[in-house]
This record gives C-alpha cells, structure tokens and sequence, in this order.
DNA sequence: ATGCATGAGCT
DNA sequence: GCTCATGCATA
C-alpha cells in the first residue's frame, strides 16, 4: 500500500546534523563513510544523534491540512537565491547571514564571470556548441560547454575523493568558504551530472573554487558547525508502489503535463493523493530536464554495459556524451519549443477520464 | 544514490 | 499551478 504516512519530520533549515565532517584529509582514499551514522574517522561528531523531534507528539498537520503552516524560517545561507531570470541565472547573490551569528565571515559574490546578455530564458548558451577542439579552454570564464562540465565533474569527483573528502564535507565547505551551503545530495547530483545545465554552471565555480582551496590547504581543517533551528515539520516521503509507479509512467508518456483534472482522476483511480501524483509530475518533468536523462525505456536494455555509460539511444535517453542532443539546455531561438529529447510521445488527446468515485482517499486513514 | 517534498519566483 | 533549485529521508 501507498503507505503515505506522516511523521513529525524536522526542520527546513541546514539540518546538517546529520553528517558534518570537515577535517581535510584525514582519510585517505577512502570515502565511504557519509550519511551512514557512522562516523567514521575523520570527523567524529557524535553529537548529532537523531532529531529531537522524533519523539515528538504526532500532530499531523499534514493529515488534514498540508498546506498552512507555513510560517518558513528559511536557512540563513540563503540558499535561495533571487534566481529572477531562469535563462542565465546572473545574480550570485550570496546574502548568507547566520542565524546565529556564526564566525563565518562569508564573503558574499564570488567572482561572477559570465556576462552573459541573454536576458530571456531561452538564451541559453548551447552547451554541446563545442567549437572544434584545438585548444579548448574549459576553465574559462564563459559558459561551459555539457563536455566541459561533465569532464570537470569527473575530475572533481576524482579529486575529491583522493583528498578523502565526502559530498557532504564538500556541501558545507562552500557554506564555510562562500557562504552557501549545499547538502550531500547537490553535490552528489553535481558529480553525477543530475542537474539542470544551468545548475551545473551555476555550481561549477563554487566547486572549482574549492577545489582550489582544497589542495592548495593541504592541512587546514574548515570545519564548522551549522545550527539548525527547529519548528518545521515535513511530511514524510511517500512510498509509491512500484506496480503504481509504472501507472504513472505510462501515463507520463502519454501526457507530461496532465491538467488538475487529469492528476484529480488520476490520483483517484491510483489511490494517491492528489498532491503526491501533482508533485511526482513535476519531479519526472525535472527528472526528464536534466543532463542525464533518465531511462524511460520499455523493457530491455543493459547489455554490455557495465561501467558508468548510458546504453545508447534507445530512443528516448540520449547519453549526453560529447555532443549529445539531450541537453535540457534552451536554445538560443526563441522560435525552438520542443526540446522533447523523446522522439515519441507527442500525442496529446483523448483522456480517459477514469470515473469519478470515492471522494476520500484512503490514505490518513489512521 | 535517489525518491518524494518544500518553497521562491513566475505566469 | 508550474518550474527550478535544493534537500531530508530512505533504499
């Protein structure tokens, strides 16, 4: 069953308290020691037991009312920007201001390189535009090309683990060195290439920057402590069964973007809340935006690929390699729309609007 | 490593 | 209500 269930989740905040390890190499080659609660040399901070919260009163809010509350103390790092124009973010606005008044002196703006004109979201530099090769320079100050950034998100992965540090020791590091702090799961999806193409060159120089750092600063420990503040509650992750989500998918191809109604019926005749199926539309939408496209492929695949390289094609996931196609990235034209790396599901029509029973989910049902 | 979720800013 | 950046919680 969809067991929806809600728990007194945690806070919005830098909940950081999970995993904070910043001693710089004090493992060496070694760098599976994250998230698992169990600290592993390097940076022992067994003061970070589990939320407080965990014992609190189970006072739903979400099982009547999911959205209220939201009062929102939102992290000091600022880690949401004023991100205005989405075709070529600009404003590096790094207001970080510690909650608690940390000793960090951030120095807000890092060295903003790309001046990029495009004003309008579809301007967007094409990324596998790689002009020939001769010498390229990829550390440049424009924008980089998908090869450059998937290239530097090798190297920097490779480099990070060899200076023994973890995602989540490099998340806080920028908090420490920039100002903006950024989870495991970012950096994760930064080396792995899951973001948006903006995102990654948003995040480029940060990375590089401390990369810098990091192996310049053979021996200084950045490590800090991130204080979270507490109130907020997050409604727990909802388990969607695999038999459902196949359902969904199906659905996806057919229509990516199903109308309220669409997601109301559907939701209805899957037994899901409404939000959740709203919600894993956007997720699978965002999925489908990013450098690796996820794999929506029927049945077969996988072959003689066992080492970190996307079957190719098969009609629906192009690998970005070197000049892939499937960049999310907008292109320069204005008149460009269907950036649908799928070459099928174009069909939007008849809907079969699955009755309308049951009016109350069975979900809460406790 | 990823799935589901939150929230700011747009439209 | 969507997109987009981001992350807690989880597999």
């Amino acid at each position: 069953m969809a067991a929806t269930t809600y728990m007194p989740g945690e806070l919005d905040l830098g909940n950081l308290s999970g995993y904070h390890a910043a001693s710089p190499r004090s493992v060496e080659p070694a760098e599976m020691k994250y998230q698992h609660h169990l600290h592993a040399g390097g940076s022992p901070s067994p003061g970070a037991p589990l939320n407080p919260w965990a014992a609190l009163p189970p006072s739903d809010p979400w099982a009547m009312h999911q959205h209220h509350a939201h009062a929102d103390v939102k992290p000091p790092s600022g880690p949401h920007e004023h991100r205005h124009l989405q075709g070529g973010w600009h404003a590096p606005v790094v207001s970080a201001h510690y909650g608690a008044g940390s000793p960090v002196s951030l120095h807000a703006g890092y060295p903003v390189p790309m001046h990029q004109h495009h004003m309008l979201r579809d301007v967007q530099p094409s990324p596998h535009l790689h002009h020939h090769a001769l010498d390229r320079d990829p550390p440049e100050e424009d924008t980089p090309t998908s090869d450059d950034l998937e290239a530097f998100a090798k190297q920097f992965k490779q480099r990070r683990i060899k200076l023994g540090f973890t995602q989540a020791d490099v998340g806080l590091a920028l908090g420490t060195l920039y100002g903006n702090v950024f989870s495991q799961t970012t950096i994760c999806r930064f080396e792995a290439l899951q973001l948006s193409f903006k995102n990654m060159c948003k995040l480029k120089p940060l990375l590089q920057k401390w990369l810098e750092e990091a192996d310049s600063t053979t021996g200084s420990p950045t490590s800090i402590d991130k204080i979270a503040a507490q109130g907020r509650k997050r409604k727990k992750r909802t388990s969607i069964e695999v038999s459902v989500k196949g359902a969904l998918e199906q659905h996806f191809h057919k229509q990516p973007k199903p109308s309220a109604q669409e997601i109301t019926s559907l939701a209805d005749s899957l037994q899901l809340e409404k939000e959740v199926v709203r919600v894993w539309f956007c997720n699978r939408r965002q999925k489908e935006k990013r450098m690796t496209p996820p794999n929506t492929l029927g049945g077969e695949m996988m072959d003689g690929m066992g080492h970190g390289h996307y079957a190719h094609d098969v009609h629906g996931s192009p690998p970005l390699h070197s000049h892939s196609p499937a960049l999310s990235p907008p292109h320069a034209h204005p008149a460009h729309a269907p950036q649908h790396s799928h070459p099928h599901a174009a069909h939007q029509h008849a809907q079969h609007a699955q009755h309308a029973l049951q009016g109350a989910h069975t979900l809460a049902a406790h």
